[in-house]
DNA sequence: CTGAAATATGTAATCGTTTACATAGAGGGC
DNA sequence: GCCCTCTATGTAAACGATTACATATTTCAG
C-alpha cells in the first residue's frame, strides 16, 4: 500500500509538504501544489484514515447500536441517519447488540477508538440504567429516555399518535375498543398503551383489561390476538394495534373469521408502513417519521461532539400524524394513488 | 482517555507487559497477571482499537456498501451480515452509496484504512466495469457479477427462481401471462425476466412484449402496471411481479377494480416477504434467503481477508424456492399462522 | 540597503498500540 | 561450576499520518 512517505519521496519533498498539500493546511506553491497532486494521483495515494484519526483524535465515525430491528423501521431509520452523516462527513459504523444494559455497555466499549460517538437504541425499559455509563464520549439514544438529564434523546410521540387513534375510533361511536400491546419492557410500546387508556378515561370509558392483549409487535402476534378478542363473550367493535405489523396480521385473522372490516370491527395500527395504504381494506394509522427520527439522532449527536460534550442535554421527540384511511371506517383520506414514488427500489 | 501509559505507570509495569496481559501473547507471571488485571479494571482502561489496527493492519471492520435499500430487504441482508460479522469478531461499517462505478470507487477509498474489506452490492448493470477497481483489498460483490473472474460474488437464483414461478402458472393452464418488470439496468430485474421468458418458451408460447410491463420495484409501480394490463384488449389470465412490492400493488389494484384473484386473475410474486402470507388473498412468491445472501457474502469475504486476496474466486449463488399459496390458485401450502415466530420485532 | 514580515519547506515529536530484540535471573544437566 | 534453556520483563522501533517549530528564501517598507 502506497504511504504519504511514498508520495514524498516521488516527489522528492517532504510528508509535511505533502501532508499540507492533501489538507489544504498551511502555505504552498501552486508548482509545488501542482506536482504533488499530480504524483498523487499517479500513485493512486489514499490516506490511511485510521493513522490520520490516531493523531487527531477525530474518527469521522458514529457508532450506532440497535436491537433487532426488522423491516421498514430499521432501513428507514438508517437512511436518516446516514443521510445526515455523510451530509457532514461522517460514517456509520453499526452495531446490533442487545438491549439491555450489559449489552449495550460492551458495544460501547468496543466502539472505543473507532467512533466519535454513538447512537444507541434501546427501547428496552431499563434503558435508563445507562444513565451512569462509563463513558466520555457523546451518546444520545433513541426511541427511550434516560431518568434524570444526563443523556440526549429523542423519542417519538408515541402518547400523543395513539391517544389520537383511540379518540378516533371514540369519535365514530365505538366505546368497546381492545388493543394488542406491543413487547413487554418496551418504551414505546408502554407509552402507546398509556396514551390509548388515557383517551378511553377521556371519553369516561373504564379501560377492561380483557381487552389488553399481549403482542410483541409480528404479524403472527396480531393475528393470534385478533382471534383471541373473537372468542371472548362481549366482542369489541374496534382494534387498536400498536403496530401496523400486529395490524395486518389482525385484518388477515378477521378476513378468515369472516368478520367485515370496518362495518363489524374496525381496525387502526401504528407506524403507518408503505404497505398500509395496499392493505383491505387500507389501514388507517398513526404515520411516525422514521427518517426524521434517525436523521435528528445524527444532527443531536453531531452537537455533542462538536461541543466535546460539554452541551446542556436535550430531549427531542417527534411528532405522530393520523392517518384515516378505510379500515376505521373514517373517510378515506387517500387512495393507493398510482403516483411514481421516486424510491428506486431494489430487489427487495 | 486512559491509555496503555496510564496503566503500565499505575501498575509500575511496561507498557509491554501490559500489552502481553491484555493479549495472552508472551509469558506473563500469574501475580503479574493479576495485578494488571486489577488495574484496567480499576481505571476503565479500554485499549484504543484505531491504534492496535494501525501497527496490526487490521481493522477488524468490513465496509458494506449499499444502494438505496427499502424495507425486509435491506434489515434482512444486513442480519445476516452481522451476524456473521460479530461472530468472527468483525465490525460493519455500513455507507450507503450510487450504484454506479463512480460512487463505488469513491466510497472505497472513503474506507481505505478503516475496514479489512468490503461486501459491495452493486445490482447496476455496469457494475461489470468494477473488475478493476485499483484495490487491493478483498471484496465481494452482491447481487452482481462482474465481467471475468476477478471478483468473488455472491448472487440470487434469479434465473431459476423466475422460470418457476412462470412454469407454475403455465402449469394452472395459464396462457397469457403478464410480467411487471423491475428496474430497468438492474441485474436481478433483467435475470427475472430471462427466467420468465425462458419458461414461456419452453412451453412453446411466444413471449407478448405488450405483456412486458415497466416497474421499479415498488408497490405504486405495481398498482398502474396492473391498471395498464386490465386496460389491453386482450387481457392477460395472469401477473407475475418482479417483486412482492409490486405484486402487492398489483393486488390493491385488482381489489379496486373488482377482479376476483385468483379467478380472473392469478398473481404471482418474488421475495416472499414475511407479509406475504398475509395479503388477501395470501400471495404465492419465489422465496428468497436474504439472511444467507448477508451471511454467505461476508463468509467469503473473510475468506478473502485470510488469505490476503490471494485465493481463487468464486461465485456463489443462494437458491430460491417457490412458494405456493392462494394468489396463484394453486394449493395452499400454508395459511397464516399463529405459530409465535420468535421475532422480538421493535416497533416497526 | 536593512531588517521585519511573509512565504515555502523541512525536521521531528506525537497519537496509542504491538512486537522484535535485549536483558536478567532461575533452574537444571553434566 | 559452566552453559544452556526458560521465564519474566523492559526498551525502543515501528505503524501512517498531523503539526509545532525551525529554517531558508523572498518581498518590501522605510
Amino acid at each position: 500500500m502506497v504511504t504519504i512517505k511514498d508520495v514524498a519521496r516521488e516527489a522528492k519533498m517532504s510528508v509535511a509538504t505533502v501532508s499540507r498539500v492533501l489538507n489544504g493546511s498551511g502555505p504552498v506553491s501552486e508548482e509545488t501544489n501542482r506536482l504533488i497532486r499530480e504524483v498523487v494521483g499517479r500513485m493512486r495515494y489514499v490516506p490511511h484514515s485510521g493513522a490520520r484519526s490516531l493523531i487527531t483524535s477525530k474518527t469521522e465515525t458514529i457508532g450506532v447500536l440497535l436491537p433487532d430491528l426488522y423491516g421498514e423501521f430499521f432501513s428507514e431509520v438508517i437512511r436518516g441517519m446516514d443521510d445526515t452523516a455523510q451530509r457532514n462527513g461522517y460514517h456509520l459504523l453499526i452495531s446490533r447488540a442487545y438491549a439491555d444494559r450489559h449489552g449495550i455497555e460492551t458495544a460501547i466499549r468496543a466502539m472505543r477508538g473507532r467512533v466519535d460517538g454513538v447512537v444507541a437504541m434501546s427501547p428496552d425499559l431499563d434503558a435508563e440504567s445507562l444513565l451512569n455509563l462509563p463513558s466520555t464520549i457523546p451518546i444520545v439514544l433513541l426511541c427511550s429516555v434516560s431518568r434524570g438529564n444526563e443523556i440526549d434523546s429523542i423519542t417519538i410521540q408515541n402518547f400523543r399518535g395513539a391517544r389520537e387513534m383511540a379518540a378516533h375510533l371514540i369519535s365514530l361511536g365505538h366505546k368497546r375498543i381492545a388493543i394488542i400491546k406491543g413487547s413487554v419492557r418496551n418504551h414505546d410500546a408502554a407509552e402507546r398503551l398509556r396514551g390509548y387508556r388515557m383517551a378511553l378515561r377521556d371519553a369516561g370509558i373504564t379501560p377492561d383489561p380483557l381487552l389488553e392483549r399481549d403482542g410483541d409487535f409480528t404479524e403472527a402476534a396480531g393475528y393470534s390476538a385478533a382471534l383471541q378478542l373473537l372468542a371472548l363473550k362481549k366482542r369489541p367493535t374496534a382494534i387498536f394495534a400498536a403496530n401496523d405489523s400486529m395490524a395486518i396480521g389482525a385484518l388477515s385473522a378477521l378476513r378468515e373469521s369472516g368478520i367485515a372490516v370496518p362495518e363489524e370491527m374496525a381496525v387502526g395500527g401504528f407506524d403507518d408502513i408503505p404497505l398500509a395504504r395496499y392493505m383491505d381494506p387500507p389501514l388507517s394509522s398513526v404515520h411516525v417519521p422514521i427518517w426524521e427520527l434517525g436523521a435528528k439522532a445524527v444532527t443531536l449527536l453531531l452537537h455533542g461532539i462538536t461541543h466535546k460534550n460539554d452541551h446542556a442535554r436535550r430531549r427531542e421527540r417527534v411528532s405522530t400524524k393520523l392517518v384515516i384511511r378505510r379500515s376505521t371506517g373514517g373517510e378515506p383520506a387517500e387512495r393507493p394513488p398510482p403516483q411514481t414514488l421516486n424510491r428506486e427500489k431494489v430487489s427487495v
